[in-house]
DNA sequence: ATCTTCACG
DNA sequence: ACGTACGTGAAGATG
């Protein structure tokens, strides 16, 4: 069966360039969008085995859309210059890989490949359509898939008919209606305005097609009504606009696209120059008879007879890594070892570890100062430590480098890190293993072999980084801080915090017995039995049976959140009680049940899991439980902090927080005059905002104005929208957008540094926090305007929630040194983004009091002062 | 598995 | 004109 890939040329150049930084080699050649382009390639020619391939190019800047309508992608920013000037490399790229290219003067790639999936169509060819555009999903066909990239560029979602259906519930033609309804500001197509995907597809759903929406425009109500009538030719325009022609006069026809592959040479020479040393690599270990996908790996299974070669070799072992079966690594079981040599993996059980004769390799892991090379030290840490092994002194860590290399990379596992890095690739766990109900260890034979390779990509996989981690400049934040933090983490984890059983089941009983009185209440009032956790049958009874009206919608029916069942308090009497019901079964499911379950029976304790390797900004996570959420604002929830108590008698739980450190950062970075002056006087930094914006002194700040400006500081932080903010504060947009100005008016080193980091992020396609932590912002330059306005405020937030969390790490680091020390019994216990909390006896409390203000104050210097408060208390309540 | 809701900073 | 505040994790319902 023969198959064919085209590829719209155009589209991928343009993903592949926004999806990578801005790389380039020794001549300062810009490559990236070439780089990504061959990447796809390459993934294509392997995943799909096409007979047939071609790339098309949009030629020209006139096409025949501008006959009929001028403004066709108007308004559209230029191709940056980096991206225009690797146009002729991909053209040689095409040529290297012994693919055809085309373009024809006056027609977009859309239409060469429309009429030729036609043409497929007809001779019952398998096509696969390879673009980032969605219009395309119009060609789907039983013979031909679209391919639609996903973030980043190697990634493909693929679209049929049936995938369409799914999740659109629309045939592929109606994806023109829906473009024709809703347009599209990137190509300049007008549409509705108004109508979005949302409203396009409630439209198409009902009526089928733009015609016939504006045959029924009769039965649309309101505004709707209005819109659509008045801009009917728009949508009939539109619609042409996004209808890919597929009539172009050519010659090609698909017979003559047969592909045979490509000549290792060429391409190799085209690497060269372009200095892809990884694909270089790659294809070399290829060329010399190593399958890549499949490369095997020496691997010497170590019984106890055989575990003294092993040991004589320790100072050999150039990378190492334990499998751990579990995502809760407190009760993870390890599976198996490996340590990699130079020229051969060892594979060791764990049992081996504790008998006689392997403890010189328990010795081993326990020893700092060794070079150690493994993947997710801390989880290893974890796992190992409830069989009472110890691991020390891990020296690199693939998953934390891959993390600060790019902390939004997808696939963070070993083989996701060697496919990022170009290394020879290795089967994925699910393959292994299985998954879900399915899993299942193999022989231990695969088993070895499988932990073998991961051991030996590691040491591949590290070599890479540290190039890259120098050339980012991150080795401070690596070796000095995320290193170190990895293992005060796991300490504070074993550690585990307290929690008294008995006083939260107490507590449980008494919010069963509220429960209980408030649902029969609300099932009275309902008039019938219903599950009151369901959303969905919520929904039937309020508006479908009470008759209440509708105020927002989901995908899937009626939204009943609490911010929809405020609106509706006033006009029912069950609304009330749906919101303490609502308050009360959180706290009785997440925090009392959820809770109770976590605690080790052994030790009365808690033990949480940090994360280290999942929020983009540098923040830490927690799970199982995660203790970062623990109820405080309202006071039902806050008794919740009473169950959490030190873990000896007479201790007290200290709570120390960073008091605004956001707001702090950025008065730092933006060296914001006003900003900096209000800490380095330490005012209340709302009411000064409120003085400022709403030019009044400070006794003329009433709770409303402050209310007001603190909503806006948060904004600032978020980075600001008008839409945001009026939401947030329940005024119009305009208000908004008012309030906005002023405070820029007034803080002009904020609106400065808002406005710089926008545009170096543009540039660089990253921003990074005073650390040098780095997060890319692929969207930036994005042409959808949804997409680059949600880049554009990370781009604004990063670096300031990003900073904090290097500051409070920073702390953390220095505070476990510092308690060690000083000698202290103390433990630290939690951390909780600003606030870092533990538990001391009677007579430390003081010293500790002043050891962990000076060293959260003292953490990074920056040039208005960091403001900790502390407290103290039987409990974490009470520590408030 | 995905969606909705809600807890925290 | 477009339509989201930034960053997380967990529970329960539902397909």
């Amino acid at each position: 069966m023969s198959k064919l890939i085209i590829v719209d040329g155009n589209s991928i150049a343009n993903r592949a360039f926004y999806a990578l930084p801005l790389l380039s080699n020794s001549q300062g050649v810009h490559t990236n969008a070439v780089y990504g382009f061959t990447t796809m390639l390459l993934k294509l020619i392997e995943d799909e085995q096409p007979t047939h391939f071609l790339v098309a190019f949009d030629a020209g800047k006139v096409t025949f859309r501008h006959a009929d309508y001028k403004e066709y992608k108007g308004g559209r920013a230029k191709t940056p210059p980096e991206l225009s000037e690797q146009f002729p490399l991909i053209r040689e790229l095409m040529t290297a890989f012994g693919i055809q290219q085309f373009e024809l003067d006056g027609y977009e790639a859309d239409d060469i490949i429309g009429t030729l999936t036609k043409q497929a169509d007809e001779q019952q060819m398998e096509v696969l359509v390879v673009t980032g555009d969605k219009d395309m999903l119009q060609l789907a066909s039983d013979q031909v898939t679209i391919g639609l990239t996903r973030k980043g560029i190697s990634e493909m979602e693929k679209y049929d008919p049936d995938t369409i259906e799914e999740k659109y519930g629309l045939k592929p033609l109606q994806i023109i209606d829906l473009k024709g309804l809703m347009g599209d500001s990137s190509d300049n197509i007008p549409g509705i305005p108004g109508v979005g995907e949302k409203t396009g597809l409630k439209l198409l759903h009902a009526y089928g097609s733009v015609e016939e929406v504006l045959n029924h425009v009769e039965e649309l109500k309101g505004k709707m009504k209005e819109k659509v009538a008045a801009h009917a030719d728009d949508a009939k325009m539109s619609k042409e606009l996004a209808t890919i022609f597929r009539e172009v006069p050519m010659e090609l026809a698909v017979d003559q696209l047969a592909y045979n592959g490509y000549e290792e040479e060429k391409l190799a020479e085209m690497f060269k120059r372009m200095e892809f040393k990884s694909l270089l690599e790659k294809m070399e270990l290829k060329a010399s008879g190593e399958p890549v996908g499949e490369e095997s790996v020496p691997v010497e299974i170590v019984e106890k007879d055989s575990l003294d070669k092993l040991v004589s070799r320790l100072d050999e072992i150039e990378a190492f890594y334990v499998e751990v079966i579990g995502d809760n690594p407190h009760n993870g079981e390890v599976v198996g070892m490996a340590f990699a040599c130079q020229d051969v993996c060892y594979f060791v059980r764990p049992e081996m570890l504790s008998t006689p004769e392997g403890e010189p390799l328990a010795a081993w892991l326990r020893e700092g100062e060794l070079s150690k090379t493994t993947y997710d030290a801390h989880r290893i840490q974890l796992a190992l430590a409830w069989s009472g092994l110890d691991t020390r002194g891990v020296q690199f860590d693939v998953l934390l480098a891959g993390y600060l290399l790019d902390p939004t990379q997808g696939d963070p596992s070993v083989k996701g890190l060697a496919d990022a890095y170009g290394i020879p690739s290795l089967p994925a766990d699910e393959e292994v293993y299985g998954k879900g109900a399915k899993f299942k260890l193999p022989d231990s034979q695969t088993l070895a072999e499988h932990i073998g390779r991961k051991a030996l990509t590691v040491k591949r996989v590290a070599d890479k980084q540290k190039e890259h981690i120098e050339t980012l400049e991150m080795k401070e934040l690596f070796y000095d801080l995320e290193l170190p933090l990895s293992g005060v983490l796991a300490t504070m984890e074993l550690t585990g915090v307290k929690v008294s059983r008995e006083e939260l089941e107490d507590y449980g009983k008494e919010l069963t017995a509220k429960l209980a009185e408030v649902k029969a209440k609300i099932v009275e009032l309902a008039g019938r039995e219903f599950n009151l956790n369901s959303p969905k049958q919520l929904g039937e009874i309020l508006f479908e049976e009470l008759g209440l009206p509708v105020v927002k919608k989901t995908k899937t029916g009626y939204s009943t959140d609490a911010e929809v069942l405020e609106k509706l308090e006033p006009h029912h009497e069950i609304i009330g009680h749906l919101l303490y019901y609502r308050q009360i079964s959180k706290l009785q499911s997440t925090y009392i049940e959820g809770l109770l379950k976590e605690i080790r029976e052994e030790t009365g304790k808690i033990h949480t899991y940090y994360r280290q390797t999942i929020a983009a900004t540098g923040r830490l996570s927690s799970q199982y439980p995660n203790l970062q959420n623990i109820p405080i604002r309202l006071e039902e929830g806050r008794k919740i902090r009473k169950v959490f108590k030190p873990s000896e008698p007479d201790w007290s739980i200290l709570a120390a927080d960073y008091s605004q450190i956001e707001l702090r950062i950025l008065a730092h970075i933006s060296k914001d005059e006003k900003l900096m002056e209000a800490f380095q006087q330490d005012q209340d930094i709302h009411t000064k905002t409120a003085m400022d914006v709403f030019g009044v002194q400070a006794d003329e700040v009433d709770g409303e104005m402050r209310r007001r400006a603190k909503a806006v500081n948060f904004g600032i932080v978020y980075g600001i929208s008008d839409y945001g903010l009026s939401q947030n504060l329940g005024i119009t947009r305009k208000e908004a957008a008012q309030f906005i100005e002023q405070y820029f008016n007034v803080f002009e080193g904020v609106k400065r540094f808002m406005d710089e980091i926008v545009k170096e992020a543009k540039q660089n396609g990253h921003v990074s926090t005073l650390l040098k932590r780095r997060r890319n912002l692929p969207e930036i330059n994005a042409s959808n305007f949804n997409q680059r306005s949600f880049a554009e405020r990370t781009a604004m937030n990063t670096p300031i929630q990003g900073t904090a969390a290097d500051i409070i790490k920073l702390a953390m680091v220095q505070m476990m040194e510092r308690m060690e020390q000083e000698g202290v019994k103390s433990r630290m216990l939690l951390q909780v983004h600003d606030e870092l909390v533990f538990e001391v006896p009677p007579d430390e409390v003081e010293l500790m009091k002043k050891i962990v203000r000076e060293t959260m104050e003292g953490a990074l210097p920056l040039e208005v002062p960091l403001k900790v408060e502390i407290s103290t208390g039987k409990d974490w309540y009470e520590a408030k």
